[in-house]
DNA sequence: CGACTAATTGAGTCGCTTCAATAAGCGTGG
DNA sequence: CCACGCTTATTGAAGCGACTCAATTAGTCG
């Protein structure tokens, strides 16, 4: 596997010109870096923790398009409007670069585009991934797909970062609330918790406060999400 | 707007030769170009008819992940296994390449890299509008939205092949079935034929024959795909 | 420890699905 | 050109999964 890193596809001294493009920012948990419609002038390189990014129906219904965690790139090029909300799901630390800058280093750096190329088509399988889900399966899947994607991206972002192994883990604090949870799974905040609570009783997982999973059946919660 | 065929984006003597490692080829509809699951070994680029891509759960039910026009491009590029199964719904015809050679001539040309990119882009804005229909929007809204989506993408395709003026239809044929818009919206056979009726009856849209719509309240059918 | 927020649980409703039957569209052959 | 048969679409009735509304409980933080 290649590394998660856009900014690894180039050679040490471009990489350090686009290090000079970008500016290290923080946000603390719940900043909307930004907003869906307004114009698309930043994009970044998460390097700890949480993003999501969002959009809603006219009538305020959320619904989470998709999770970034660190090493991904965020943000919307080549298109003058954000067509997302970006928000911090816990304190953040981001390479910032203005849209464009970013645009025209990209343009003379081709292996930095192949990497964005690839990142991008990556996206748009997990993206098809949560249509199947969200068209097709029901809620006990969509809740067991989640859990079971969670473990494994916290365990890639881990691996990227600090060097795990990048085993699935089994036991994690969920980055999300349940409304977050129901927003990116397209139920009700009533529905999660429901069926949290059966597998919980169904001794799949365990549940400890109100962040902690610890996941003790992975096959039967595979089991579950695949139909 | 710039154009929506990949290979504009190279030198006339460059087009040609990415011209020679093609090959054009037409299937009857109905006939699978590629599977889901199995070695993605071919990429293609959509010159008329059109194509769904989908994908199904474990006990059969099928979820569209989107439904390419002249001019698109499909396949996955830089993986080894195709996420999604590739089908004509009209007769088509399209010019395919091996995948490993259509990645080195990328390679070779950044050009068509960026367009494959922004091409790429494009498509998850798409999921990503999908996405919120799939988890936040009612049959209704579904449908609505679908009608718009379709009437635009069309006026497109014939755009770009034939020069029309890329104002949307108000009058065309659909490429689908009930079944297989149900299975685009994520929603059942009888409810798509209920809510079309509904529109019907209510004078935003004319059916005729099986597959003719025509769009006769295009105002009203938006404000009913936003909520 | 107390106050606030988040999560759980219960009851009732609604929208969509499912199952079943009918009708319409369309190609075929007489 | 029309009758026939097959496929596709429509319509109806019943059921159920997830939602909504409301109340209770559990966590968390000052």
């Amino acid at each position: 596997m290649r590394s998660r890193v856009i900014c690894n596809a180039l050679a040490p001294e471009a990489r350090e010109a686009l290090g000079r493009l970008g500016r290290i920012q923080r946000y603390p948990r719940g900043t909307t870096l930004v907003w869906e419609g307004e114009d698309s002038r930043i994009v970044a390189n998460l390097l700890s923790g949480v993003l999501k990014l969002s959009s809603s129906t006219a009538d305020g219904k959320e619904q989470i398009l998709g999770v970034a965690y660190p090493s991904d790139f965020v943000g919307r090029l080549f298109a003058p409007v954000a067509s997302y909300r970006v928000t911090a799901l816990t304190d953040v630390e981001v390479c910032l670069f203005s849209r464009t800058a970013f645009e025209a280093f990209a343009r003379e750096h081709p292996a930095l585009e192949h990497a964005l190329l690839e990142h991008t088509l990556a996206d748009l399988d997990r993206a098809h991934a949560q249509l199947l889900d969200l068209g097709r399966r029901s809620a006990s899947a969509r809740v067991a797909a989640f859990l079971l994607d969670l473990s494994q991206r916290l365990a890639e972002a881990r691996c990227a970062a600090a060097g795990g192994d990048g085993q699935p883990l089994d036991s994690f604090d969920l980055p999300l609330d349940r409304q977050q949870i129901a927003d990116l799974t397209g139920l009700a905040i009533e529905t999660v918790s429901r069926t949290l609570q059966k597998f919980h009783r169904a001794g799949i997982i365990a549940l400890a406060g109100r962040r902690h999973v610890e996941i003790r059946d992975r096959a039967r919660l595979a089991t579950i999400a695949e139909a």
